[in-house]
RNA sequence: GGCCGAGUGGCGGAAUUGGCAGACGCUCAGGAUUUAAAAUCCUGUGUCCGUUAGGACGUGCGGGUUCGAGUCCCGCCUCGGCUACCA
């Protein structure tokens, strides 16, 4: 019996496309090109899961589709491998991670074979493959090479680099150090996020509360050497050339709050004592703003300028340079004290009490520029020393956590803002100190400003500030510089060398690995599991790998490996040439396949790969090694699948039902809110269950509430799908046919397993339409005619092609679907199915079910591939309607319906309308007082 | 706490510029076929009233604009995601 049988099928096909390189794409387009991207996997041991396919099979059928419509499609896939899990994994079964990760690629490929992409996979590639990582060795050295020119707003050749005087009087040493200084890619000694479990320092982007984001371990700040990447010299081109591409407003937002610009202005409180404060004002008068603050004044960032009258007190960071040199005597132990307390406490703790401030005087006072008022300057970790200038003036009145503060401690809060009188405000209490209010409002107690505006007051005062050189417009950023080294074993070693003295010490001169000297691979280690110091596992290699000599010179090279996110940040470029072994893309074909016109992923990457990558790029960029502004012209996040839906409700020890609603969540396990008794969860099925007002209940008991609702996937959920297992039960062309009709791809969904069973009754629908499944052997259906298709087939097939093409365009393909379904209604009614229509129909279906379509496509008598096939053309004359049902509608509700010729006058419709039968019935008692026609839509008539 | 997104039948979801709410699928019920089952096919499936004909109500809640609101405006509620002292 030939029925439908998706694995001989899919397998068939799957070989055909290998064999005949169906996908295999040009070196260059021929024709317009599309590039079409999906977030890479990282190939982790437990091979695909059901999110993937998800992303996948939308870019395939973006890709399938413009193939047929003749566009030169760039469609590739690879693996994003290195990174701490597969070390992780490697460690616990003691095998070395490129043999794991080579046999987890070997499953991925499998499975992504499987699910019938159109990849060229000649193109594949791994980050771990050491001709792919020496590449991303060389883009680090222009990152290395490179320094960022503030004024053209450029990424500009360290050789270009224009060296001060002084620095050159100093000699060879001196400027060597000053170009360091300048690099993008630069040793910093700062505070870092080390986590002893991992045995390596994370960026802050990879803590999460205090913990590490993978295997959430704690993580301690230590200062230690590491490398920085300067991304946040970008960090205004990287918020404003958003503007250019098209990406959903949502990541947009998400990647400007973590740029997050603001700008404000930098404002110097005299720290010398009231009898100088006029004669520093009269200096600073003279002698500007300087760029570095003085040692006499201490200089705080603020976005409101405006409400420098209501400074009463500042606040510095425990970790601040001036902490020491402000506190006064008698202040010290506190001081001191409450200082070592913060540098104890994790970021956690310092993030959990977010309610209570806590702080210590320092004995010292500031005088307030504007008017020489004397300020007490406090130490608390509410602020902190990597944002700003470490320090701030506190505004207790118009800034929530200063008030907080001010009324923890008891210190002065002065309204300078008058919100005026507003909804939800408390004009009086505002005025009087008792309430916060950071809202734009008019100055008051502010001297000459007194009536002024917000918006102005910030414009004067910093034209003020400027003239009188104590303060200066500022901009700063929450995006910090990227923390790029890592103690770990599996990731692209440095190409960096630090010489070494006679002794074998660190002369602290730092070159890169000469180009032809690339890749450095990584040594052959027997021991390469972290032990909880920040030395790097690599410092642990043979002298003949760490310590190489050059034109006599001894080096010992760099120890620390890059992040995982490094490998990420440029593979759409090697993709378009993944075999140049002289060059990371050949810049002809840069040129001809860039930007990628389609970038589809999860939102988890909304902003750390996307940012990162955005970054290498604009370097690239800036040294003229790519040719476009920004890499992904077009970016869609595919929304989350959900497990199944599940039930829940709770059962007490006397197993008596307990609502959901009636249960909490307690340390040791879920109590009964009523009387503390210890409650356990029940899963229930679908018939157990009814429904009552908005709320599920137990069918037995409708008084017990049950939960009802999706989860996130997780293994200890234990709900799962493996998408072999729905390609073993019922097909690649189900999974991925379902994928796509669950919902909008951007989403978030619900798996469910009946869905899947019936898209899978589609495809058999779709199959016994053409072909007769109770033959002996494989035949057409015997309604599959050569006869020309009469009018009504012929209208429902180019309804069904117009409305598929739309749909396919704008990624609607659950809408698309749910047409081609209504077309497969219709013909398996029909017992003539004009064959020719068939083969159009079976061309939109390719998109999303390729392997039955090509089976049937063969079977209708073709013998290649539809891969290239032109995509069907909807004749719209074909779908003009002679006559057309108008609904009538009195006061906006549909009364009856008449049909019309289609191009009829406002006039006559209206006549129609009248002179329907059921409309004469009811408008005969009723005055008509205004009808509104709209030719083509409706009629309705407004009665009193 | 802040920001973003979303609330439409038993479930997933459809609905040009405001213009016939519930396309398509699942589920469930009934029927046909079958010795029986599976598979398949047909019919029905928002709620309420009504034997039927038909009618009323209905897109989270409360208001508003409009001839007409799922869609626009104002005010809430609930859920999901992200984020968290960034001055």
């Amino acid at each position: 019996m030939p029925r439908y049988n998706p694995s001989q099928i899919e397998a068939k096909w799957q070989n055909y496309w290998e064999e005949n390189q169906t996908f295999k794409t040009p070196e260059m387009p021929q024709g317009e090109k599309l590039y079409v991207l999906d977030m890479f996997p990282y190939p982790s041991g437990n091979g695909l899961h059901v999110g993937h396919p998800e992303g996948y099979t939308a870019t395939d059928i973006t890709c399938r589709f413009e193939r047929m419509r003749g566009k030169s499609v760039l469609h590739p896939m690879g693996y994003d491998a290195f990174g701490l899990p597969a070390e992780e994994h490697a460690i616990k079964t003691n095998t070395p991670p490129r043999e794991s990760t080579e046999k987890n690629i070997a499953n991925f490929t499998r499975q992504l074979k499987m699910l019938g992409f159109s990849y060229d996979w000649s193109r594949s590639l791994a980050t771990t493959d050491v001709e792919y990582f020496k590449w991303t060795q060389w883009i680090f050295l222009q990152l290395f090479d490179t320094w960022f020119d503030a004024d053209q707003q450029k990424g500009r050749p360290i050789s270009e680099l224009p060296i001060p005087e002084d620095v050159t009087a100093r000699g060879g040493v001196a400027v060597a150090q000053y170009r360091d200084e300048h690099r993008l890619a630069y040793l910093d000694d700062a505070l870092v996020n080390w986590c002893a479990d991992l045995g390596t320092v994370l960026a802050n982007e990879e803590v999460i509360d205090g913990r590490s984001e993978r295997g959430n371990y704690p993580v301690q700040r230590i200062p230690l050497r590491q490398w920085m990447l300067r991304i946040t010299s970008y960090a205004d081109r990287l918020e404003s050339d958003l503007d250019d591409v098209n990406w959903s407003d949502g990541i947009k937002k998400l990647q400007r709050d973590w740029i997050g610009r603001s700008t404000g202005a930098e404002v110097d409180f005299f720290i010398g004592g009231t009898e100088q404060f006029e004669s520093w004002k009269a200096s600073r008068g003279n002698e500007g703003f300087p760029d570095k603050p003085s040692d006499d004044a201490l200089r705080v960032y603020t976005t409101r300028p405006d409400t420098l009258y209501g400074a009463t007190y500042m606040v510095i960071a425990p970790e601040h340079p001036a902490v020491e040199q402000l506190t006064t005597p008698e202040q010290a132990d506190q001081v001191k004290a409450y200082c070592e307390k913060a540098s104890f406490k994790s970021d956690r703790e310092r993030t959990e009490d977010t309610k209570s401030k806590t702080g210590v005087f320092t004995g010292a006072y500031a005088s307030n520029p504007v008017n020489g008022a004397q300020v007490p300057i406090w130490v608390a970790d509410y602020v902190l020393i990597s944002y700003g200038t470490g320090a701030i003036m506190a505004v207790p009145a118009h800034d929530e956590r200063d008030f907080e503060f001010a009324t923890e401690f008891g210190i002065d809060i002065i309204a300078v803002v008058d919100p005026g009188e507003r909804k939800g405000i408390d004009r009086e209490a505002v005025l009087a100190g008792k309430q916060c209010f950071h809202g734009l409002g008019t100055a008051i107690n502010s001297g000459d400003y007194d009536g002024t505006d917000t918006a102005e007051f910030k414009e004067l005062i910093r034209k003020a500030l400027h003239q009188q050189g104590t303060g200066a417009s500022a901009v700063n950023y929450k995006l910090r510089d990227w923390l790029f080294s890592r103690q770990r074993f599996w990731g692209e070693p440095f190409p960096i060398l630090h010489e070494l003295d006679d002794e074998g010490n660190a002369t602290g001169v730092i070159r890169g690995v000469d180009h032809a000297d690339l890749p450095v691979d990584l040594p052959h280690l027997e021991d390469y599991k972290p032990h909880g110091r920040p030395e790097p596992p690599l410092a642990k290699a043979d002298d003949d790998w760490l310590y190489p000599v050059i034109d006599g010179k001894r080096y010992r090279r760099e120890t620390n490996t890059m992040p995982q996110w490094a490998g990420s940040c440029w593979y759409y470029l090697r993709y378009i040439d993944p075999e140049n072994s002289d060059c990371f893309v050949d810049p002809e074909k840069e040129q001809a396949w860039m930007p990628v016109d389609l970038y589809i992923g999860g939102a988890e990457h909304a902003v750390l790969h996307l940012l990162y990558a955005r970054f290498w790029h604009k370097v690239l960029y800036d040294r003229g090694h790519v040719t476009t502004k920004e890499p992904f012209q077009r970016l869609v996040n595919q929304g989350m699948i959900l497990g199944e839906m599940e039930f829940t409700v709770y059962q007490n020890a006397d197993n008596q039902w307990v609502g959901a609603n009636e249960v909490s969540r307690g340390d040791d396990g879920l109590y009964r809110q009523q009387d503390g008794t210890e409650v356990q969860l029940v899963k229930l099925t679908e018939d157990q269950v009814s429904k009552k007002g908005d709320t599920f209940v137990l069918a037995e008991d409708d008084a017990i509430r049950v939960d009802g609702r999706s989860f996130k996937m997780s293994k200890s959920r234990g709900n799962v799908i493996n998408p072999d297992e729905i390609v073993d039960g019922y097909g690649a062309d189900s999974l991925r046919l379902y994928e796509m009709f669950m919902g909008p791809l951007t989403a978030t969904k619900p798996w469910s397993m009946s869905g899947v069973n019936g898209v899978k009754g589609f495809l058999d629908r779709v199959w016994r339409m053409i072909i007769n499944d109770r033959a002996e052997s494989l035949e057409l259906n015997e309604a599959v005619s050569d006869d020309s298709p009469d009018d009504d087939a012929l209208k429902v097939l180019h309804k069904t092609i117009k409305a598929v093409t739309k749909d396919t365009e704008n990624l609607d393909f659950n809408t698309a679907i749910a047409r081609m379904m209504e077309f497969v209604n219709y013909f398996t009614k029909q017992s003539v199915r004009p064959k020719s229509v068939l083969q159009q129909f079976v061309l939109l279906l390719s998109p999303y079910a390729p392997h039955i379509a090509e089976e049937l496509w063969e079977l209708l008598g073709a013998t290649t591939t539809l891969a290239y096939e032109p995509w069907p053309i909807c004749d719209e004359s074909i779908l003009v309607e002679s006559t057309i049902e108008i609904p009538i509608q009195i006061k906006g509700k549909v009364k009856s319906r008449i049909s019309v010729a289609a191009d009829i006058s406002k006039d006559d419709l209206e006549q129609a309308a009248r002179n329907d039968e059921k409309m004469q019935q009811l408008l005969s008692d009723s005055e008509v007082i205004k009808v509104i026609v709209v030719p083509g839509r409706l009629v309705n008539f407004v009665t009193k």
